[in-house]
DNA sequence: AATGGCTTGATGGTCTGACCAATTTGCCCT
DNA sequence: AGGGCAAATTGGTCAGACCATCAAGCCATT
């Protein structure tokens, strides 16, 4: 009971000044805003902790949070290294818990059909010739990955985030980027069905070909069609793997 | 068992045997499992570290890392309580969105044009008379805030964050909530504006209208035409308010 | 009896400083 | 020149201490 409607001024909007969550946050903004780039080797701890100026203690709660999601990967006498973009959140802890949830998953998927349908319409819009180029250049590429029994998931992925590049907005790209890799797994499980990788060149070919002659609603249309395709297939294979979870690496 | 004697097993199978990973490992495991379930409160730090026998440290760095992917949540004095699983990967998503800090006022703006348009979509469609009851008392609340002279951010806000509930996917509902705090500061110079909350009330109105009579094309466009105008008076603001791009922190 | 303030204990947050383990580097001995 | 050992570097772990905050209980005033 009790409604309560006594709206307060909402004052103190929770602002907890924790070293060790503000040095996260600042951690990640050099990941993210490419001041740490892929491949690069970050400052050892004991020089981040006195030019942050917080004990290492603090600091390293920090880094082993980022290195769990995927961002860091440290290695004794050696150092810390940043993470490539498409590693974000691919530690197959999460996926644990990510699988266990259905609920989330639908969500997940439902989220990227709005963002990417939307993305397409929009590079339709946008996409340069060189874009264009590049975009053609991931089907191509599949094709030649499936002639050699390769898998496709990485130009899969490709395919996708150079439609999003094409669709000039740095902010909706970087959100597929992550719903993708939190689909990973099952994208992973989809395109190991036999017959899939094919049907997925065709579907992102009409896709480009939207794309390429500048059709927005042509584009979006396409999009969603070969992304609901992929969501009932996921569906189905989590539905039918609701078992024996694999310990995948 | 333990043989950090001189050289022999060449085994070593090079497993991570990090303890704060383990510790991580087994934790998740607890909360997946659902030995702790959403809002227990798990065991102090000091109690949980002798029964994982490792030092408190170790033991917070997984913690720690726990609640910055959003399943624990710590209160000082008070303990460690788990989050219910809509929250998990709420603050990753948040990471993709801050990630881009370049990304200018423009593109946050249209994306959260594409989203909160797609959202009251959803929300027509799928609105339950609880959801559209709350939907409308935000609107009734903003009027009273107005009559009073109060400010009417907080409700603003509100009234988008239920469509958002009523579009039923916590994933696009969190990349709202994210994007409008990013445009807060914007948001507020708008609503400071004289005429402007008396026009965003009549628009908050035809969009609740058109969710309440499930008519998603009619709410898509409502949201958008709001939103447009929106974004056309920040830009006015931020042109009129060039400065330089603080560097705050 | 009810209220308000004070004390105390529990708990997370932070720091210091030390040592261990793995890796790299480079010098020394053969 | 080559092999191997030792120091330096760097992440991993530990112990113990102190602070800030919150909850609950005690006590005095009303």
């Amino acid at each position: 009971m009790k409604s309560k409607s006594s709206a307060a001024k909402t004052v103190t909007p929770l602002v907890r000044t924790t070293l060790t969550e503000s040095a996260f946050e600042h951690l990640i903004s050099y990941v993210v805003n490419g001041t740490w780039k892929a491949g690069d080797r970050i400052p050892p701890e004991r020089e981040l902790c006195q030019q942050l100026g917080i004990a290492r203690t603090s600091l390293r709660e920090a880094l082993k949070a980022m290195e769990l999601i995927g961002m860091l990967d440290s290695r004794v006498g050696d150092g810390t290294f940043v993470c490539p973009r498409s590693e974000f959140l691919s530690r197959p802890l999460l996926w644990a818990f990510t699988g266990t949830d259905h609920a989330e998953l639908q969500d997940i998927m439902e989220a990227r059909l709005i963002l990417e349908r939307d993305l397409a319409g929009l590079a339709a819009e946008r996409a340069s010739v060189a874009e264009l180029a590049a975009i053609a250049d991931t089907i191509t590429k599949m094709k030649i990955c499936l002639d050699r029994g390769e898998s496709v998931l990485e130009v899969d992925m490709a395919f996708h985030l150079t439609i999003a590049d094409a669709a000039h907005n740095g902010v909706l790209r970087n959100a597929v980027q992550l719903l993708r890799n939190l689909m990973r797994q099952w994208l992973y499980l989809k395109l190991a069905i036999p017959t899939v990788p094919h049907r997925v060149v065709s579907q992102h070919q009409a896709i480009y070909d939207a794309i390429a002659s500048h059709n927005p609603d042509a584009a979006r249309k396409a999009m969603e069609g070969h992304l609901e395709e992929t969501a009932h297939l996921v569906f189905d294979i989590v539905k039918r793997d609701r078992r024996s979870p694999k310990s995948s690496t």
